[in-house]
DNA sequence: GTAATTATTGTAATTTGGACAATAATTTAA
DNA sequence: TTAAATTATTGTCCAAATTACAATAATTAC
C-alpha cells in the first residue's frame, strides 16, 4: 500500500477567526470588518487572519485581532473549528475560532492592516458575509447564550457598576423573553456582587443602586466548590 | 511594510484526535492505540493521524478511527482544538480533538495500519501517553461530564435496554458519588422512557424492569421546547 | 406638597428536592 | 412448600426553591 509521506500533508494553512461581541444601549452587538483585500473584497467578515507557523493560536487571535481592530488586552476564549475543504476559495484554509465579550463603551476600535473599516452590527442586521462566516457567527452566539446560563460572563458585557434591572435586561435581550422582576433578584441571590453606596445618575426617577461583580470572591467560592454560577 | 505571501503559510497539516469513551461493567473507558511508528513509537496514544488535503473534519475523524481501530458508523463530536507550535516533534501538526460514547460489548476493535494494539483502558490507568495526549484525554473527559449534565448522550453509553439502576450507576461512577434511588427516580421523571414487558434476566433476586430511551419523542420535546434535558 | 415613576421588599401558593421508610416481587436454600 | 434474603419500586414528610402577584419606599418633575 502506498503511503503519503509526511510533508506531502504540509499544504494547508489555518487561521484564527475573533468573533467580539460587545453590549451597549441594551443590545448584544458584533464587532465586524470590511475586507480591503481578494477574496471577498468589500464584503463584511469576522475579523481574523492566518497563523504564523510558530505561533500559538491564542497568540495568534490576539495579535490579528489587534492589528485589524486596534483592539488589545482582550482575554479570548476558544470555540470551534471550521474545516470544510471549500470554504475559502484559493486554498485549505482550516478556522479557529475565539470568542470575547466586552464594554462596547469601553473600547475604541479603529480599522487598520487590510481591514477598511470595522464597525459594531446589531445581530439582526448582520450583512451577507465573507466565507462561511453567517454560519461561524450564528454558531458562536448559540454557544454564547449557552455560556450565559452556565458561567459568569455577563459582567464581562455589563458596565463595571450596573443597575439590577441593567443585569436582568441582559438576559432578557440574550434570550428573548421577560422576567419578573422581584424574581429575578432572588434568584442572583447567591451571586457575589458589590453593592456600592453610588446611585445611578440623570435618571429621571428613582435611581437605582449600583453594583459590581465580586470576583476574588467568586474566585474563593469556585475553589470550595461552594458555589456554582448558574441562571 | 513587507506582507508574507499566502503560500508561506502553507507550512502546517492538521490531524484528528479521536477520543473514544465506552462504558462496560460500570466503569467508563477510553480507546487507545500502541503506536508502531515513529514519534513516540511503542507509546499509547489516542487514535489520530493527519487529515487528507480534501477531505473535511468529521470525515477524517471517521476514517482515522476506522484505519486504526476497525470500528465504524460511529458519531463523533468536535471537542478542542490543539495547536501548541512545540506538540508536534517533526512539525507544525495542529490536532482537532473528536470524542464518541458507545457501548464496549457492541463493538469489536482490531488494530490496523500504524497501530500496533489497541485497548480500553480504565481512566485510572492510563499510562504516559504521546504527545500532548494525556492533556487532550483529560480535557476531553471534563467535557463529556458536563455534556452528560445538560445533553443526553447516556443513552449512547448503556445498553439499548438497561434498568434503572444501570442508569444511576453511570451517573454515581462519572460524578463519582451516591444517589438516593428514590430521588434518583423522581430527577428522570420526565426523561422520555420506553417501560418495556421485559426484565432482567440471570440475576438472583427480584429482576429489574427494563427501558430504553424514547429518541423520537425526545425529538418532538426539542422541537416543541417543551422539555431540556438536565441532570 | 403632589403626582408620576421606578426601586425594592414581602407574601402566599405551588413545585421541587432530599432523607428516610414501607411494601412488593423474586430467588435460593432448607 | 415455605421462609429468609435480596433487590425493585413506591410513598411520605419536611425543607427549600420557584412562581405569581401585591405592597411599600424613594426619587424626580412640576
Amino acid at each position: 500500500m502506498y503511503r503519503i509521506d509526511f510533508h506531502d500533508f504540509f499544504t494547508s494553512a489555518f487561521s484564527v477567526d475573533c468573533i467580539i461581541f460587545g453590549y451597549s444601549q441594551g443590545e448584544i452587538k458584533a464587532l465586524l470588518i470590511k475586507r480591503a483585500m481578494e477574496p471577498f473584497e468589500n464584503l463584511w467578515a469576522i475579523p481574523g487572519d492566518l497563523i504564523y507557523p510558530d505561533e500559538d493560536l491564542e497568540e495568534a487571535a490576539e495579535r490579528v485581532l489587534f492589528e485589524l481592530t486596534g483592539l488589545k488586552k482582550i482575554a479570548m476564549h476558544q470555540s470551534q473549528t471550521f474545516g470544510n475543504p471549500k470554504r475559502h476559495p484559493q486554498g485549505r484554509v482550516i478556522t479557529i475560532s475565539y470568542f470575547a465579550l466586552i464594554r462596547i463603551d469601553d473600547f475604541e476600535v479603529k480599522a487598520s492592516s487590510w481591514a477598511e473599516d470595522v464597525q459594531w452590527m446589531s445581530l439582526d442586521e448582520i450583512p451577507t458575509l465573507a466565507f462561511d462566516h453567517n454560519h461561524i457567527l450564528a454558531s458562536t452566539y448559540d454557544m454564547l447564550k449557552l455560556k450565559l446560563q452556565n458561567e459568569p460572563i455577563c459582567f464581562d458585557l455589563l458596565p463595571e457598576r450596573f443597575t439590577l434591572n441593567e443585569f436582568q435586561q441582559l438576559y432578557e435581550f440574550a434570550f428573548n423573553q421577560a422576567f419578573d422582576k422581584a424574581n429575578f433578584r432572588k434568584k442572583i441571590k447567591y451571586i457575589p456582587l458589590i453593592a456600592h453606596d453610588e446611585k445611578q445618575q440623570n435618571v429621571k426617577h428613582r435611581p437605582a443602586k449600583l453594583f459590581s461583580f465580586n470576583r476574588e470572591q467568586y474566585q474563593i467560592s469556585l475553589e470550595n466548590n461552594s458555589y456554582t454560577f448558574k441562571m
